[in-house]
DNA sequence: GAGTAGCTTGGGAACGTTCCCATTTACTCG
DNA sequence: CGAGTAAATGGGAACGTTCCCAAGCTACTC
């Protein structure tokens, strides 16, 4: 049992004193270089920092060495699934690799993205993950100048200059459409939300209006609105599904939030799915539970996230060169369901 | 435009040279005297720090000074919803205060546990919210008795000291199974995971069985299943449904990941919602999906959140004073829905 | 048997801050 | 008009590490 009221932690030089060595060996000791150790030392050693419940204080080892270990992640909604999927694969990575992950929401706040950036780079994180909100603050770019690591999300931000790790859209939205065709659905409404600032629905957006111009079997239309307008959004679904068209009829949702919402607005207008076709990007828990199953397109989280560790260290190992900014692309995984079945 | 090429960041030194002050001036200027300054030399510092993109080291701060300003959190499972709202609130409430929170996730891994905690103790987090796993690991104890201020989420740890924050359990199964008997269910099967070291699922079982012990017009049992094994799940309710008994019936699931369980095995099962009972603590986003939607008892997370924040900086705010370990019960919401009306 | 190489060990100067003191300057008051 | 006070500023010693350099020792090599 400790004394219960020794408020400060023990330092290094406290445990050399204890065990009669120098701060050197235990820094030592301490710092991976055991085996450089004698047996006697190291026991002597180990046994002072038990006796005083040492712990090596990182802020101290990353002033003087340079290296925080540390890993950033600005994420837009903390809330969102795919975020804290791929989150949990950042977090594995970072480990594996002996880095740590600091994870700052911003809530789709231009401004807490500041704040939260101004505090990363304070705790001097050695690469930054970003799912952005929005277009690229000012400390942003400032940050990117100084030559931190940069890795983006699904989604490229600006000129920024930065790796990028995501889905690759186009393959993503051809799945989709093939699969709704395979499914004998001829007619597709495409949901999304206004693709203003964000490459990645501007991409899947500009594929869909592609395929359905191209015409091959499948036509159609898309359709931009802003989350949370659920009026807007039940309206511009029934006027889909009252237009005159022989073909069967299919709604595919750009991101999980429109599942959510366009799941809503079915069930508001009593349609069912399977007769009229449902399926969306990104896979949700409750996917499989809103009879007779949501057809999805899953994102493989867990690679995004390793991946986006990748870039991060192959840049740190590489200081100085300035390499291009490079994008990698993952495939989805279809998981077709009874919404797509008619 | 920075040159890109300077990867180390601006000194508060460097600033103050270039501001011709010295640096204990700038140390003011950053360190909230900024009105202790005149007029004058806060231009100075400001365009100096301005042009050499100067960012105070949080790392050699908090080691002068002693406060990390960090709060750690330590999650089970970063995937419940539950965890994610709670820290939420958490990150919000730590933000008002001037904190920021470090959160590790430790996959309901005891070995993660211990490293995580080996980790924010080094970045001398000031305080620890923890969602615990299993039982209190030694390094807890050790910090614990160190003195680092503590607050367990949901549950108690064996014997170890530390505020509880979470829901009031015995009143939020009171809730549910008043608003079942008023919907007119006679027979209950409470659903929860084994409640062997989770002092909350303990606590919800014991009042569920004191109820259906009392009678009063509830009857019914508890059965607890190990997560996953839908089997014996698809089994335990099917028994309860053909077992002869006039009230109408009613499944009571303790938790979310229960109710995501449950209502996957009466899919399977093929009963209807409503006409059978479903109810579940914690409200999740798809609960109204499944129609006709599911009753839910919801967690007010962001309060317990914030709650937990407050008690931690109450106690830094009480050094040394050793006040005895307070729990906070926090009421539920219910929010009715279809599978609770016949 | 001296020179060299390798191992183990320790001393001390950083790292970028904060904060306690001292110093200077300007005002007020009796 | 001198003393006393307040406000503005700066110098320097910490804080707990790491890491360069040097010292002592043992054991080879030629």
């Amino acid at each position: 049992m400790h004394s219960a009221s020794s408020r400060t932690d023990a330092t290094l030089l406290e445990v050399a004193r204890d065990a009669g060595v120098s701060k050197t060996s235990v820094s030592r000791y301490f710092g991976g270089e055991r085996e450089r150790l004698s047996a006697d030392l190291q026991a002597r050693i180990a046994g002072a920092a038990q006796r005083l419940g040492y712990r090596p204080n990182q802020m101290a080892r990353s002033l003087k060495g340079g290296r925080s270990r540390l890993i950033g992640m600005l994420v837009a909604d903390i809330r969102n699934p795919f975020s804290v999927a791929v989150m949990h694969g950042l977090e594995q990575a970072c480990r594996a690799r002996g880095f740590s992950l600091m994870v700052c929401n911003t809530d789709n706040d231009p401004a807490q993205e500041r704040e939260h950036l101004a505090l990363l780079a304070g705790y001097r994180v050695e690469g930054l993950v970003i799912n952005p909100t929005g277009q690229p603050s000012h400390e942003l770019r400032q940050l990117a100048d100084q030559g931190l690591p940069l890795v983006l999300l699904d989604r490229t931000l600006g000129d920024l200059e930065a790796d990028v790790v995501g889905l690759d859209n186009a393959h993503a939205i051809d799945t989709a459409l093939d699969h709704l065709l395979a499914q004998g659905y001829g007619e597709v409404l495409y949901l999304s939300e206004p693709p203003s600032r964000a490459s990645s629905r501007q991409a899947r957006l500009a594929r869909v209006e592609q395929r359905l111009g191209e015409g091959a079997g499948l036509s159609g239309e898309a359709c931009c609105l802003e989350p949370g307008d659920a009026p807007a959004l039940n309206a511009a679904i029934a006027a889909f599904l009252a237009a005159p068209g022989a073909a069967p009829k299919a709604l595919l949702c750009a991101n999980g939030n429109v599942t959510l919402a366009a799941t809503r607005a079915l069930q508001a207008l009593d349609v069912g799915l399977g007769e009229t076709g449902l399926m969306g990007i990104d896979e949700l828990d409750w996917c499989e539970l809103v009879a007779p199953g949501i057809t999805t397109l899953a994102q493989p989280t867990e690679d995004i996230g390793r991946a986006a560790v990748d870039r991060l260290l192959r840049r740190l190992d590489a200081p100085g060169e300035r390499a291009p900014p490079r994008r990698s692309d993952y495939g989805g995984r279809l998981i077709a369901r009874g919404s797509t079945r008619r």
